[in-house]
Formats: C-alpha cells, structure tokens, sequence
DNA sequence: GAAATAGTGTCTCTTAGACACTATTTC
DNA sequence: GAAATAGTGTCTAAGAGACACTATTTC
C-alpha cells in the first residue's frame, strides 16, 4: 500500500497548491483591498497575500494564518470562494489556487510586513489569477450578505446605522433606501441601541448601535426565480 | 530541488488533489446520488464518482469528465461545491479534495461501469470526506436554486408545473404553495406552455410546459436579513 | 357520482419603496 | 435661519399564502 506521506498516493499526480487572499475593509464610499509586494523577479509589482498548502494543515487553517500575518490581526470573517486550476496565470505559478475572501473592520492595523490596502476599484496590475479572485470574491461576499454577518464584521463593535447601511450599498453596488433598510433591520432584531451617540460635525448625532442577534427564524422566504442564465 | 514538473515550484510541497463528484437526480419524492464501486480494498463498498486532478487539465474540466464517465452522459448542471483538506478521510487518501455537485434528468441512462443510484435519504457507508460533501453539495443546491436553473436541468426538456413544484420542494426541503408557485412563474416569464398534454392516469391531465426565459432582470430584491449565525 | 389531480379567483397580510415629514446638530 | 444629517409616519403596490372554487380525467 502506501507510504505515509500525502504525496506518494498512487496514482496520484502531485499539484501545487496555493492560498490566495482577498482581504477586505471598508474605507469610506469604497472597498479596499490588501496587497503585499510581489517576491523579487515577479511580473507584477503587487499580489494578494498567498502561500503554498502546506501537508497536515487544513486549507482553511493555512488561508486564516496568512491572512493573520498580512493583516496584523486575525480578519473578522473569512470563507472559502473558489478553487482554480485554469489557464489564468498565479504569481508563483501554482498549478491550483484556493481563492479565500476575508473581512475586518479595522484599516488602521499594524499591518504584516509591506502591506498596504488599495482601493477595489483602483487596483495595480496583478497576476490574472488573481485579478479574476477579486471579482470572484466580490461576487461572493454580495451573495452571501444576506445569510451571514459580514456587513457587521466590516465594522467596528459599535456604528450607527447610517454607517451599516454604507456598507450594505457598498457591497451590494446600489443605494438601499433609509425606511425601509431600518424597518426591515428592525423586525430581525439583529442590533441593539447603546446609550452612545455619535456627532460627525455636521447634522444631527446618530444613536450607535451593536451587532446583538436576538432573533432565531421564524424566517421563510418563497420561492423566488432570479435566474440569470 | 526537485524535476519539472508543477510541482517543482520553489518552496511548494506537492499535494495530491482528488475531484468528487456528487451527481444528482430526482427519484420521484426523493433526490438519488449517483455511487461507483470503491476501489479494492477500501474500507467502505460505496464512493462517490471522483478522480486526481490531472496536471495541465483544469479541475472543472476534469469534475466534468469525470462525471459524463460514471453517468454516461453529460449532466446538464455542475458546479464546485468546496474545496476540503480537513482531517476527514477520502477513500483514496487524497490530501485536497474539491467537491462539485451535478445534476441530470435521466435516470435511466446507460450508466458508467457499476454505478448506481441511491437514494440521498438512505445512503451507504461513505468515506467521511464523502459523507460531507454530500451534504455540502445539498446545501449548495438549495442556495443557488433561485438564481440558477437547478430545477429546470432536474427535468426533461418538457415537464408539468406540478414535477417542477415538486423538485422545488424535494431541494428545499420544504412544501410550496401551488397558486403562489405558479404566479411567481408565470410573473419571470421562464417557463413557455407546449401544445401537449400528459395523463398521469388518475386526475385532469397536465399541460407540458418547457424552460424558455424570456425576462431579463427588473428583478430587484430589498434587502434581506437571513443571518443563521 | 366519487376520487384524484390540474388549474384559478379572491382575500388578507406583509413588506419594499416613495414621499414627506420631524428632530437635532453646526454654521 | 440655512444646511446637514438622523430618524419616522403614512400611503401604495407587489407578492406570498390561505381558502375555496372550477376543470378534467379514471374508476
């Protein structure tokens, strides 16, 4: 039979695997998104933090590591988005990439090692792999905005609600309308008041709020046919 | 350092990386996965269809491949599910898995080399790998089915709206509200009505109905509060 | 006619969005 | 007071589900 180390598995051809980031923080009307400097010799200048599988480390755990290094702290939420083994070229030229898509409220981190965020729209040139990784990871985090907390975890433990409707328009691409966003947030009981309140300056202080779940379904929506295809 | 292939990468450990593959159809109240014999000597008789991901082959390409083997025929639907390096065990030992899910009409197709049907609420000792996926992969179904045409490449090119209530209700896992299934339906102009009828013996026959979008978006939804977590 | 399945009309309740308004701050 | 932002009340239209009904078949 075999051996114990994974590689030697008959048959099996061996690949190398990599774990790319898309790192994301909100920083004003737009996204940005983390890069590191390339490693000497590379085409582009900047990639997206990444590393090599390693044997006896679960891609998930390797994917929260670099993004911890990259980011000088843990990301507030992460998740898998795509595994890729096309044409599209990788920085390091692994033959398969697990693309990830991480979160965090909070830019003014200390970064790991030359990292530096950049706006998503204003992205410099980078591997196609990764290029592709970014609208992949966008896509995903606007699919999964209703199903998971990631609207909270890209801000800070308290906001007020006109911030958290900023990030909702920001991944969703369009403009939400005021009412009806609060009325809606109100009745899944989703935040809590503080007894804080916020003065930007100008215009009346805006009452903050906290991530406070409360509520556990009851939720059960029809069928809807939003198909694209 | 090491040879020429992929996998000689400066500081990448070669992995082995299988494509599993759920296949997918409707048995009547019940959705059936499509199993191939294991290999000899495994420990559990049952796996999913799956193969190494090949150097030079794109995963999708190969899940594809993979799966017209063992169904016999192109499924009309696949997608990747997840990719999984966790300390659950594939059947072959392979240290990456990505996991896609398929699906198809026919059930009586002539089927690859031993493979057989089971039915997804009585399946048979799986590598646990395996037994994950398949849950990832019903999990998947259910997200995507509003936005992708799931339902419609479960069924033959023709079908009543009844079948197609029906496998709404055996991927949500829930039942639907016939007069509501219908207008929403007929409100996305997706499906066009055929000339025939069909008897089911007992009961008003049903009129065949074909998928053919027509609509593209003015479809906007609010915002939705569904978090689980 | 009874049973079974297909298909529809009407009512109610919920909700998204429009609109307009009030409230509280800085200047 | 003007400008700016926060927050709310009311109306309308769309849609989901309940209910009850009609339609067409086999037995």
């Amino acid at each position: 039979m075999r051996t114990h180390t994974k590689s030697s598995i008959r048959g099996a051809q061996p690949a190398s695997v990599s774990l790319d980031l898309v790192i994301c923080a909100p920083a004003g009307r737009q996204l940005s998104v983390l890069l590191v400097p390339s490693a000497e010799g590379s085409r582009e200048k900047w990639t997206l933090p990444w590393g090599w599988s390693v044997a006896g480390v679960q891609p998930d755990d390797g994917a929260l590591k670099i993004a911890t290094t990259a980011l000088g702290a843990k990301p507030s939420w992460i998740t898998q988005v795509v595994a890729t083994g096309d044409e599209k070229r990788h920085p390091a030229g692994a033959s398969i990439s697990v693309g990830y898509v991480a979160v965090t409220a909070a830019r003014e981190r200390a970064l790991g090692e030359g990292a530096v965020w950049f706006p998503s729209q204003h992205l410099p040139a980078m591997a196609p792999r990764h290029v592709a990784l970014v609208a992949a990871a966008a896509e995903a985090l606007r699919v999964r905005l209703d199903t998971a907390p990631i609207a909270f975890r890209l801000l800070p433990p308290t906001f007020t609600l006109s911030e958290l409707q900023e990030v909702y328009e920001l991944l969703l691409g369009r403009s939400v309308h005021k009412a009806s966003f609060r009325r809606s947030l109100q009745a899944v009981w989703l935040v809590e008041p503080t007894d804080e309140w916020r003065s930007e300056g100008r215009g009346r202080p805006a009452q903050l709020f906290r991530y406070a779940p409360r509520k556990r379904r009851g939720n059960r929506r029809g069928v809807r046919f939003d198909l694209l295809d």
